[in-house]
DNA sequence: ATCCTGCACA
DNA sequence: TGTGCCGGAT
């Protein structure tokens, strides 16, 4: 049951993110690509300076990738910007894919993001912009399990939107419901709209027990050094390798031999530095 | 220590 | 299916 769902949104979303006041679609995807694995109060002070330094993809694709990156810094995983600023070229080429299949084409762009652009800026939704808030909601609330396969999650989804709400109200409801009440350890169901229906509600009232999220430590890491060489190069592009090695020696992974060159190529693989 | 509107590799 | 990628905040 979704009837509270609406009304819950209308009253508690989130409208005051910036990027929903827009439907321009390069404004959508520079906030979805930012907001992939980095937090809205990180990304909004960011995401308006982006824009207004480059509005169109016409202006982004016309700048340089290291303005790009540095631009990104702070915002992490920067392979992100390099994607974009691929992205912004295709786009200002051959102009804004039709439809989900094209979408994907564009680097940096997955099946999330390209359903989040069909859904949110261009109002042709073909599927549910399944995040993980929107897994997590569907497979708790709709189907009564933590975690399901992503082809149940999305039919759950299609199923239980209200018929009065438009794709991209329920698919915004459903992340701010995902990030402010149905978090993944811990959930606020006195406070949520769908606890009347919800599959999970007894059981998350014993509480939620999540399995930890494997993530490598960062501190010691090579993606650690990446940050670090990628940044020097960005300050001072035509630096010698013994020179990078002295701008980044305070990094722990710098310490072992080679690890400074075997960065450098890392991020030139991954089309992060020209030369 | 863990989280954060994923993506692109193996 | 799993794994690396970045970095700031809690």
């Amino acid at each position: 049951m979704t009837a509270g769902l609406a009304a819950w949104y209308a009253a508690g979303g989130r409208h005051d993110l910036p990027w929903r006041r827009t439907r321009d679609p390069w404004a959508v995807l520079v906030s979805e690509v930012m907001l992939q694995q980095t937090p809205v109060a990180r990304v909004l002070p960011r995401w308006s300076r982006f824009l207004l330094r480059w509005p169109t993809p016409e202006s982004c694709a016309a700048a340089s990738l290291d303005e790009v990156l540095r631009e990104w810094e702070g915002l992490g995983y920067p392979r992100r910007a390099a994607a974009l600023w691929r992205s912004a070229a295709m786009i200002a080429a051959s102009g804004w894919p039709a439809d989900e299949a094209g979408l994907q084409r564009l680097p940096g762009v997955g099946p999330y993001t390209a359903r989040a652009l069909l859904c949110l800026a261009f109002h042709r939704p073909s599927a549910p912009a399944r995040d993980v808030n929107l897994g997590r909601v569907a497979a708790r609330c709709y189907l009564g399990v933590e975690t399901a396969p992503g082809a149940r999650l999305d039919a759950a989804l299609e199923a239980h939107r209200p018929a009065a709400m438009a794709w991209r109200d329920y698919t915004l409801a459903l992340f701010d419901v995902g990030a402010l009440l149905c978090r993944r350890r811990s959930a606020a169901c006195q406070r949520c709209p769908l606890a009347p229906g919800c599959a999970s509600r007894a059981r998350l009232a014993e509480g939620v027990e999540a399995p930890p999220r494997k993530q490598a430590p960062y501190p010691g890491s090579m993606r650690q050094l990446r940050g670090a060489v990628l940044r020097a190069m960005l300050a001072r592009p035509d630096q010698s390798v013994a020179e990078l090695e002295a701008a980044v020696a305070g990094v722990p992974a710098a310490a072992r031999p080679g690890a400074v060159v075997e960065a450098l190529a890392g991020l030139r693989r991954d089309g992060l530095l020209a030369t």
